[in-house]
DNA sequence: TGAATCAGGACTAAAATAGTCCCCTATGCT
DNA sequence: AGCATAGGGGACTATTTTAGTCCTGATTCA
């Protein structure tokens, strides 16, 4: 749980490699041949990226896509956004006054906090950083295995 | 996305509960009742708990449970471990070598910090705060609503 | 002994995600 | 023009997760 879909984990891929063609453009079935990921798949995420104006689009013959902006304007938050929709920690209902533990439910916005200080570190990656690693990821491949569960932050000695 | 299920959300609901009766203990059966959410449910959700050692049963005729640590020392990462299990922001494959995008993947240990971010700020809130919130929790009942997906940290004026 | 209560796990149902496909529009080339 | 290439939009299906329920067994107390 509290995983990003794996729709933005190709995503990232994708937008990686257009980070390191940033000279022209890069059709989707390119992007799909290059990084390994199915062609209609592909096209459905650049698509999404289109629509949220991280990558544009050339139609016609000779078409293709691009990033709209420098990679390091690009935030895991923006990936994110774009992919998976709204991220919020919480579901409740978007209603109001549709919760039926209202009167009983004591967690509010601790929550929140918790909300806003993962956005932060959403926002605190850039598209760049992901590339940049791009030489030195030798074990950990896509990424995330590694951490442990309950080791963290100030103690992963590992 | 990225969200806690739905679970840990009650989990969090049941736990506040337990905060907030330390003295004795609470049947599955009376949470439900004093939370709105459906007995099963509790019931369910206690059990993890117990194996997760946040709460400690006693068996038989007037049992039930009860928190086996204060409320400050139980984290909102705990909560989530206990009912959602491992934390990690990406999904791969556990298994060494099973990516087939490893040649291609540039997307590595970014992924990572941003986990460890995130699970720094999820043991940083604990079972203490979201209990706290008990009275000022006026508008937002259960959470995260209001958190909007552009706004964050830096700008929430709301 | 019997009622209360947790433990464990099987099972079903619902929902979210992933992935594919089709038809349309736009552009470039011959 | 007309054809081939490429994206736009969205419907649709399948798969996987998550939620939720229920049953059966073990434990404790009166």
């Amino acid at each position: 749980m509290l995983r990003i879909s794996r729709l933005t984990d190709y995503g990232t891929v994708v937008l990686a490699h257009l980070a390191t063609h940033q000279a022209g453009v890069c059709s989707a079935a390119g992007v799909a041949q290059a990084t390994g990921i199915a062609p209609p798949t592909v096209s459905k995420l650049l698509k999404l990226l289109a629509r949220a104006e991280l990558v544009s689009s050339t139609r016609g013959a000779n078409g293709g896509y691009r990033l709209s902006r420098p990679p390091q304007a690009v935030t895991a938050a923006d990936i994110i956004d774009a992919l998976d929709g709204p991220v919020s920690i919480t579901e409740c209902s978007t209603a109001e006054g549709d919760c039926e533990h209202e009167g009983v439910c004591t967690v509010g916005n601790a929550w929140q906090r918790i909300n806003v200080a993962i956005r932060r570190a959403l926002q605190d990656v850039t598209l760049n950083d992901l590339v940049v690693a791009d030489g030195p990821v030798p074990t950990f491949r896509f990424a995330g295995v590694p951490i442990a569960v309950e080791t963290t932050a100030e103690n992963h000695g590992n």
